[in-house]
DNA sequence: TCATATATGAAAATAATTTTCAACAGTTAT
DNA sequence: ATAACTGTTGAAAATTATTTTCATATATGA
């Protein structure tokens, strides 16, 4: 499946009526559309011309030019991602995953709010101290982002011990930054760590994929993350990786502002020469 | 060089001066046609509207529309994903990320063999014991594939201990399965434990980035990630991503082929409920 | 040189696209 | 229930793009 496809489906609930019959039409009619104009596309689909330059620019295109270009550019070969089946060989279910992790880092695109997001990297940037909280699947997540800001030369631990979260979190201050890691965002554990984070004073990130969760009471800043996964798994398996793109974003964006970074990580790397053949 | 261009090159010398002067724009201003209309496309060559449309008419097009069509299709490496810089944002950060995962996948799609992954996933279903060896960046890797294959119910545990994954490959028989995670496929400690494990007969498997390193001479099986991200990191962040989405689609194989893991996905989940709010 | 064939671009004709606007449907506030 | 608001829609107008026509220019070969 191509990027528009893909964004056409993911926008398809947002859409009224009219532009439902247009996205309805593209996907059984792949490819065809590169060789009508938009008159034409607008009698297949029982609309107006205007409807079909308004779908355009919902998709992010100039105009209804634009769009036909794209799909041209996307190749008409439009492979459609079911769900993963027993028959399935394990590479055919890589080829899926991958296809749900692109949708996934699309959705999130929208439901990632971009002040929240500066507003977090800027946080741990000025902590004193950098707590991650997460349990479960979200403790490899956490780990992954100490390692990064530890690379980076930051005050960053994490932990996946739901006393050590309470402790740790009862000692903290103003000057101090908490990340609660939680898919459900109901996590009881992660939840209560971050509010005693809170009660103390300390600024509290938290990272999930569910925007009315406990967690995010318990948060000055919220980072959303957005999947498609109920197909065929109660795991936030893609949600997971959205969470790690975040991680990524975080992580440039301080080793681009903060001056020291490169040094850092010069050392970082130094440190770690003697440990490879 | 794509068919369209092929075509112009070869049709070149029965051209007149005007259609000369279009053809030479063309060949050095690549991929550029898309965004521009017949009439700029004309005063950019200094030739008449007129000449345009013969041009495309000449090369079998039915007219300029379909010529520029053409172009679009065929140009498949017009892809402008800058560098991340200073001056971008967090959020343009993240999106210049998703687009490198995205990338990071495709590119995993044609390193990876299908037929190892297949047997990969056959041996760790088939296993005793699922040793899963990583440091530094990896550590997070193989905390996640643990937790992923314990969910499943199997015998998995992951080391981000140097002396532990010795220690444990040491006892390991040839029922037992070992992952060693590298992304360079150089990390002393991770071959020396993947060594070990092998000399006493345990399958092992590798994930790794690059094809010709010390890991895989250990390996039974080598599963190859790639990416391209000299650009602005020694670090494999988009490696990191694939080595993920290549777990989840094993994680995805195993619980589609295994019957009993579905009671064991329930059991796991029951085992949570009470921690959640 | 001249007749013929071909190439060219300005302008006219046609077609395609975009904008505007009024009607309408659904939602929220009063 | 009603008013005010918000968003969707398509017909028609306005704009823009493409194609055709045609007069002129240029080249070719007898």
């Amino acid at each position: 499946m191509n990027k528009t496809t893909l964004q056409i489906k993911m926008l398809y609930n947002k859409m009224g009526s009219a532009e439902k019959r247009i996205a309805d039409w593209l996907m059984e009619n792949p490819g065809k559309i590169i060789s009508l104009s938009i008159s034409e596309l607008a009698e297949q689909c029982g609309c107006g011309e205007a409807t079909l330059v308004r779908f355009a620019r919902r998709l992010g295109f100039g105009g209804y030019q634009e769009l036909k270009i794209s799909f041209a550019r996307e190749d008409g070969s439009a492979k459609t991602a079911d769900g993963i089946s027993a028959e399935d060989s394990c590479f055919q279910i890589f080829e899926k995953v991958s296809e749900d992790i692109y949708c996934s880092l699309e959705m999130t695109k929208n439901s990632l709010d971009a002040q929240n997001l500066e507003t977090a990297a800027k946080a741990i940037m000025n902590g004193k101290r950098i707590m991650i909280y997460g349990l479960g699947n979200s403790a490899a997540v956490a780990l992954d982002f100490q390692h990064k800001l530890m690379r980076l030369g930051y005050n960053a631990v994490s932990f996946c011990d739901n006393h050590m979260q309470s402790i740790s979190a009862s000692h903290l201050t103003k000057k101090d930054v908490v990340i609660g890691i939680s898919h459900s965002g109901s996590s009881k554990d992660i939840v209560d760590a971050v509010k005693i984070a809170k009660q103390n004073g300390a600024t509290t990130i938290s990272i999930t994929n569910n925007g009315k969760s406990p967690i995010v009471k318990q948060s000055d800043i919220a980072l959303y993350t957005a999947s498609n996964e109920t197909k065929y798994s109660i795991l936030g398996l893609n949600s997971r990786i959205a969470q790690l793109a975040i991680i990524n974003a975080i992580y440039y964006y301080i080793s681009c502002q903060d001056k020291n970074s490169s040094k850092t990580i010069k050392t970082t790397e130094e440190s770690l020469q003697s440990k490879k053949f």
